[in-house]
This record gives structure tokens, C-alpha cells and sequence, in this order.
DNA sequence: CTGGATCCTTAAGGATACTG
DNA sequence: CAGTATCCTTAAGGATCCAG
């Protein structure tokens, strides 16, 4: 008969990882560590420049990347996730490990209507 | 150097979960067991028919709640998480629990910037 | 090399009215 | 009671061009 619960903070952590390609940057910088700009979106086939600089931002502004700028010429710039950040691990790996899952539980779902 | 990896998995869960208010609906009907359509829309307040009705199809269509129809006037329909969907709960959880924590985190940073 | 600024398209979300 | 149908607003994402 209550209410659902006012304490709910699922979507503070589900807005951070919300966004077409921060699970992929942040699984990436995890598993490379410190990478830059160009690596980054070399690494990611189809993301345009103005996407990854939006979606980092976001990240950093969360303080789940850190973002390193070295005054020089060419720029240079860093990315890593943070200390901090890295306590998202567990959870994305829960995903990851969750939406494999689901994706053969889908599969044998299909398979049977068709059956 | 290598490109991101091509089975990252955390978006399939990732989909599941994005809805404005799929892990509050999930939440309560983990709680809460059965519930009727009137009963979470009385549990929620701001959210509108269309939308419920929304977001519980697109649960419904992953298997994550069933849905039973009484076949009587007036109808009655009845929500819950399926033994599958059950599966999701210790990922809700820790995200809650991330989540908690990340507000908190948050303030912390706000109380440095103004000291 | 990094990334800002602009313009555009699409999908999510919401308000409201109607129905078996 | 439990929806559908319609219309509207907003924000996310993307294409493209410019700049220190």
C-alpha cells in the first residue's frame, strides 16, 4: 500500500552510465588505463569527436575520469578513470556478465516460438 | 593499442534498466510481490497511464515482470517479477548502493570547492 | 591534436482525452 | 479498471565545419 521508495539512488548510478558510449570508454580505459584523445577515438570505430569530448566531460564531471592536459603543441591529453571511478567496476562487470545472459536467454526465447 | 572490445555486454543490461522509471517500478515489485496496474500507479505519483503502461510492455517484453490478465469487468491485471527477472535484483542493489555512496561523494567535493 | 560551435534528426517523455 | 490514441516538448545523438 506505500509508497515506492523516496530513497531510491539507482538512477544516480544508471545516469552515469547512461550515455551511447560511456560503458564502452570507461570498460576500455579500465582494462588500457591512461590513454589519449586520439587513441580513444581511434579505438572506437563510429564515435565522432564532439560525442567522445561530451561524454568524457560528463565522466569527469562525476569524477569517474581524470582528465590530464599537457600545455604543449600539438595538445596532448590524457584520460584515465579514477580511484575513485573504479569502484564502478563490480557493477559494470555485473552488467556485462548480466546482458550476456540475457542475450542467449533471448536467444533460447526466440528459438522456441519458432518451434 | 586494440579496438574496444567488440562483446561488451553492459548495454544489453544497460537497455533494461533505462526508462525513467523502470528500476523505481522493478524496486517496488521486488518488494511488494503482485501488484495490481491501480496499485503501482497509486505507488507513484507523477507518473501517467501512458507511461506505466509503457515502461511495464517493455519489461514485460524482455521477461522481466509478468503480466496476468483476469478476464472480468472490471478488469484486473496483475504485475510481478518473474524468476528471471529476479536475477537483476543484486545488480539494482548495488547500483543503489553506488549510488548512495556517489551522493554523497558529491557533497563532499561541493563542501571543498566552497571552503 | 584536441575540441568548440552550429544545425539537424530522432526518440523519450508527458498532457490530455477517449474506450471496452 | 486498465488501457489506447493523439499531440506536443525536450534532450540525446550525430554531421559538419571552424580554431588554438
Amino acid at each position: 500500500m506505500g509508497k515506492v521508495p523516496e530513497e531510491c539512488r539507482v538512477e544516480d548510478a544508471l545516469s552515469i552510465l547512461v550515455g551511447k558510449w560511456k560503458p564502452i570508454i570507461l570498460l576500455y580505459l579500465l582494462q588500457e588505463g591512461t590513454k589519449r584523445f586520439s587513441e580513444l577515438k581511434r579505438s572506437m570505430p563510429g564515435i565522432t569527436q564532439k560525442m567522445l569530448t561530451k561524454q568524457l566531460r560528463e565522466l569527469e564531471e562525476e569524477d569517474i575520469v581524470e582528465r590530464v592536459v599537457y600545455p604543449q603543441v600539438p595538445p596532448k591529453v590524457e584520460y584515465s578513470v579514477t580511484e575513485y571511478g573504479r569502484s564502478l567496476e563490480p557493477i559494470l562487470e555485473a552488467m556485462h556478465e548480466w546482458g550476456t545472459n540475457h542475450t542467449q536467454h533471448k536467444q533460447r526465447k526466440a528459438d522456441q516460438q519458432s518451434s
